[in-house]
DNA sequence: TGCTTTCTGAACCGATCGGTTCAATATCAA
DNA sequence: TTGATATTGAACCGATCGGTTCAGAAAGCA
């Protein structure tokens, strides 16, 4: 609950944007509180940046039988799910090199893990080889999605432009 | 020379995460000056930015004769040239919501910027109807390799990742 | 009821935030 | 040399920063 919140404002503000107090007002619980339960300001946004990466739910697009091309396109056409305030992950990379590198290492490690489902869809599509080098083409392109959620882009503008992605993949030899 | 050396420490630390004191220290001009030549803080951060964008030389890459996906690809390519900071306009998009929202005019001008130039390059290949599109794709990707940027990739991974990029571009019928 | 544990509010810390003011100094032209 | 013009450093402003401390209120349990 309380990192849920605290999720909320760092996912809004960045990290060197929210402050205190914000925080004791988004959580309801006072400075005391929190830092009786979290080291610093910069331990409690870890937690929250753990929070937020175990409770993806649009992961399990890239699970769904057949695995192929079109969970990829459906994966990536649910950028527009986060509304107005992109990926929290691909936001905070601007912050990693900052005052949160802490930050990094959990960012890589997602990063694998959606690499890893991307690839298995692939497969399931085109020889092996490619498919370990494209996942990585469509993490990219997917992280350039979730950045220009902050131009707060219709859902239509994301969903048509994933399209025409996964049909230049498919067009591949 | 001012924009020049306070473009670089917002670059670095965003716009929220740069003081007065960082920016006099860069510039060699203490707070009387920069507050006698610029409004206030955003002022100077929106003149950064409008330094930032004035001064791409990349851009040139893609006017080069012939107009074609080689240009694309090189220009793609030169994401990595920022070594560890990615793109200003690409990491100022994180807080056009929050203080200094007058940014988000300036990103949209220079995407449009981007995306006529993709567009000339892409009518050059392919029929005028698609080529418009398809210039959205090529901002969105871009806009992921210097998201990713960061993450410190070197330039033969980028390089590589346009590579394939621009490869499945030419696939498509 | 008593006892313990948890949580809260407020005071306090030194430092820094963005921003203003102004007298002193440096610069330069006449 | 004189006088106008920039530029500087430092003091100062109220507010906020992240963080600590601790007495007292609240809550749970017996």
């Amino acid at each position: 609950m309380v990192l849920q919140k605290a999720l909320q404002v760092f996912w809004r503000n960045g990290f060197t944007g929210t402050g205190l107090k914000d925080l004791e007002d988004a959580t309801g619980v006072n400075k005391s509180g929190l830092y009786s339960e979290f080291k610093d300001k910069e331990d409690l946004f870890l937690e929250s940046l753990k929070h937020y990466f175990s409770n993806r739910p649009n992961r399990e697009i890239l699970k769904r039988q057949p695995l192929g091309f079109k969970n990829i396109a459906d994966f990536l056409s649910s950028a527009a799910d986060q509304k107005t305030q992109g990926c929290f992950a691909v936001n905070t990379l601007r912050e990693i090199s900052g005052p949160c590198s802490g930050a990094e290492d959990l960012i890589e490690t997602n990063r694998k893990i959606l690499a890893k489902l991307f690839e298995q869809n692939l497969a399931a599509e085109i020889p092996k080889p490619s498919s370990k080098a494209l996942a990585q083409v469509c993490l990219t392109f997917y992280y350039g999605l979730q950045a220009e959620q902050n131009l707060k882009k219709s859902r239509s503008t994301v969903r048509a432009r994933a399209k025409i992605f996964i049909e230049a993949l498919q067009a591949l030899p």
